[in-house]
DNA sequence: TATTGTTATACTCTATAACTATA
DNA sequence: TATAGTTATAGAGTATAACAATA
């Protein structure tokens, strides 16, 4: 039972949200400065990001995998369509807000990893390829674990609400 | 050479901010309703749990360690201040706001990490626990390598500022 | 002169509810 | 009636610069 036992680690170094909240912080630093010089924010380049692996999405997928909020989506939408970088798509369903990246778009895009592709390797060669390649796996697990036990936990409790408000 | 070569999955899922930014929405989700029934903000309970690992903590300290900015921490010590939370504490140099928690803070934290911990156990089980630890080790270890990063590139470029805007 | 923290300010993101339009 | 998205709005976080107090 090799149990560090010190409470205090365990409790801030080892706490998981903090964990990963430090983690992306840090992470987020290393990689905005190619952003910023090209006057797109962490949301913006999410989207772009998004579409160049896809030739079009609609606005629910891109909202649950960017992890942005529809009223965000809408604002970001509106910014990078003005800028020319993604343009709406026809589609059946006249609800969907369907886009795709413009060729400026894809151009901006592979500006910006051609830029960082240094960094990422520096990174990747720092920490170590397998290690990265590992804890890429773990927090994609994560993720899915995570969301199969709140999906479990609301079959169980469909009016859950947790606790009341004071 | 077993690399999976797919490009899209490469691109989008193995995005080390993006898989921490998702990983952590999940992750905050899970634990958010312990924190709203008892008021609290996520960051507001950085700072209980931060303080909660030691007597007393600066601002400097507490920003640094909890990843908020001065004048974030400054509306946060007045909240928990207020709510009787947190109380400032003497110190040699003046400058320095230190504080630490109340018997009421020190109270509702444990209320907290009470109320949680079957989550955090069923979290962990589900997962894996030595999965979970070498989660957490890889992410403190990152860290560490990226600040270690940017301190290097300093020293080589004391005044980057990487690229003009526009 | 350097450091610590606060204030001021602007912008973005987060979150919810109400609304519109399509299906 | 249900779904997709937008609008409206309030609140919190992010970021910078300017300032005050202390070292």
């Amino acid at each position: 039972m090799p149990k560090p036992a010190n409470t205090e680690l365990r409790k801030f170094e080892k706490s998981l949200p903090i964990a990963l909240l430090r983690s992306r912080e840090v992470t987020t630093r290393l990689f905005k400065p190619f952003l910023e010089s090209h006057d797109l924010t962490m949301p913006q380049w999410r989207v772009l990001r998004a579409l160049a692996d896809a030739d079009a999405l609609d606005a629910k997928t891109l909202a649950e995998r960017c992890v942005i909020l529809p009223p965000s989506l809408t604002r970001i939408f509106r910014g990078l369509t003005q800028r020319g970088l993604i343009a709406q798509v026809e589609c059946n369903d006249a609800r969907r807000h369907m886009v795709r990246l413009t060729e400026e778009g894809r151009a901006m895009f592979e500006e910006v990893v051609e830029e960082s592709e240094p960094t990422y390797l520096q990174l990747a060669a720092a920490f170590g390829p397998e290690r990265l390649d590992t804890l890429l796996d773990l927090l994609n697990e994560l993720r899915n674990t995570v969301q199969a036990m709140g999906e479990q936990s609301e079959e169980e409790a469909p009016l859950r609400k947790v606790a009341g408000r004071r």
